[in-house]
DNA sequence: CGAGCAGTTGATTCGTATCAACCTTGGTGG
DNA sequence: CCACCAAGGTTGATACGAATCAACTGCTCG
């Protein structure tokens, strides 16, 4: 079958990546997966492992290849704001700046793809096609960013921890389910509240009361299962 | 003088044209600039209209020759929250989709230079630069949305007010001056109120509080003048 | 088993929204 | 030309929502 023969080009280690697809590497050709994959390396991190420094120069990039890396900034006198959630297959890192005053950082275990970024610069001036998807990326994130920025500016803490939930339940697609219902939730309260703008003791009240209004059925801290979605919608002011 | 004749070449309408050189226009060669300068036009419009609706599909795209347009999202039930102000030459619209949740409006009266969807698709078929140029103006919307959401999510009113202004002095490039002390607020305070996630009250009292300060001076409702930028920043919370 | 972290719940305080009155300005038509 | 009006803006009194402070419960780990 030519279709294996043609495979075979493919670089072990991209066969079964989602990044291959859907992510930014959807744009390469065998021959140029061949490139970047001598110059990748995988890695898992454990929760809580910072990917990149605020302000600090980077020597590289990332594919996600499963977990969830959150994003945030910080004022000086220490108050923080969580300013987007990636997932597989998003591409960590900031194209075409030495640095960022964005830090990245696992939320949970994280499986990542990494490669140096000069490996990235030679790509995009061999393919326009990778450009296109990192461009469409960087758009993606902007729609979310300014969909937060709404939540954040004009939601109550009650609609603002149902968005958080919806927003949750889009993304994290488990493997079993078609549409998730049943939510592990990556972030424990403090930052759950650092993303909403609140206080762990709203966010923990606000819980409660969905759970109370039996919306929610909450298993264990970060294990929830949402019953009702169009009641969480109307909670979330949709 | 050679450079005379190769300008020739350059369209009348773009010559003296801001995007020309640091807008997505500096990406383009003379031949393009022609080519495209046959399906551009320049409109002047006034302060309040609205350049793209929210969710509809528009037809074109456009440039920023001057004055300020404002992003907005509105929820059902009416609450609006401006999600990001653009100023010349920023490119206005939404790249490879039909349409998209936030709608433009023009805050001031504003110049802008407007092109069907089909040329700049066909433009960026022939030059990757041009990509790339919008690439970095959606990168760096979002390095502006995320630093937003920290200012929506964390800071007091007091701090929200001042940041806004510091922004404001920031883009705001009069004429004269290097750096603008001298500023003339685009938005009115419901506006300003909406950027902030605050009421009208609220920024209006913010605004007597600085000039009680001495921070400002406030000649007419629009007309501010900085008097210390240092406390100013102080006030904003850096 | 105790220490420490994550999370919940309750009492109180504080900041901002809300409601309401008033002032200012620019435009319009008698 | 001035009276009027509506829209934008300010200021004050009060109400409410979320932060803060504090106590307590479970859980995990050495």
């Amino acid at each position: 079958m030519r279709l294996d023969i043609h495979n075979s080009d493919i670089p072990l280690l991209c066969r079964a990546c989602e990044a291959r697809h859907k992510g930014i590497c959807g744009a390469l050709d065998p021959k140029q997966l061949q490139q970047l994959g001598r110059q990748t390396g995988r890695r898992e991190v454990a929760a809580g492992t910072e990917l990149v420094a605020a302000g600090v120069q980077t020597d590289g990039y990332a594919n996600i290849l499963s977990g969830i890396v959150k994003l945030s900034k910080l004022m000086a006198d220490g108050r923080q704001q969580i300013v987007g959630l990636q997932f597989a297959p998003d591409f960590v890192g900031r194209p075409f700046a030495a640095s960022s005053d964005v830090s990245a950082e696992a939320a949970s275990t994280v499986r990542i793809c990494t490669f140096p970024r000069s490996a990235l610069e030679d790509m995009v001036r061999q393919s326009p096609g990778l450009e296109h998807r990192l461009h469409e990326q960087a758009l993606r994130e902007l729609d979310d960013a300014r969909e937060w920025m709404m939540t954040l500016g004009q939601k109550s803490a009650a609609e603002k921890v149902a968005t958080f939930l919806l927003l949750l339940s889009r993304h994290v697609d488990p493997l079993v389910e078609g549409y998730s219902d049943h939510l592990e939730i990556p972030l424990k309260r403090s930052d759950i509240a650092d993303f909403l703008g609140l206080t762990v003791e709203t966010v923990s009240r606000n819980l409660t009361q969905l759970r109370k209004a039996g919306v929610l059925t909450i298993q264990k801290n970060r294990l929830v299962t949402v019953n009702d979605f169009s009641l969480l919608e109307t909670a979330a002011g949709l």
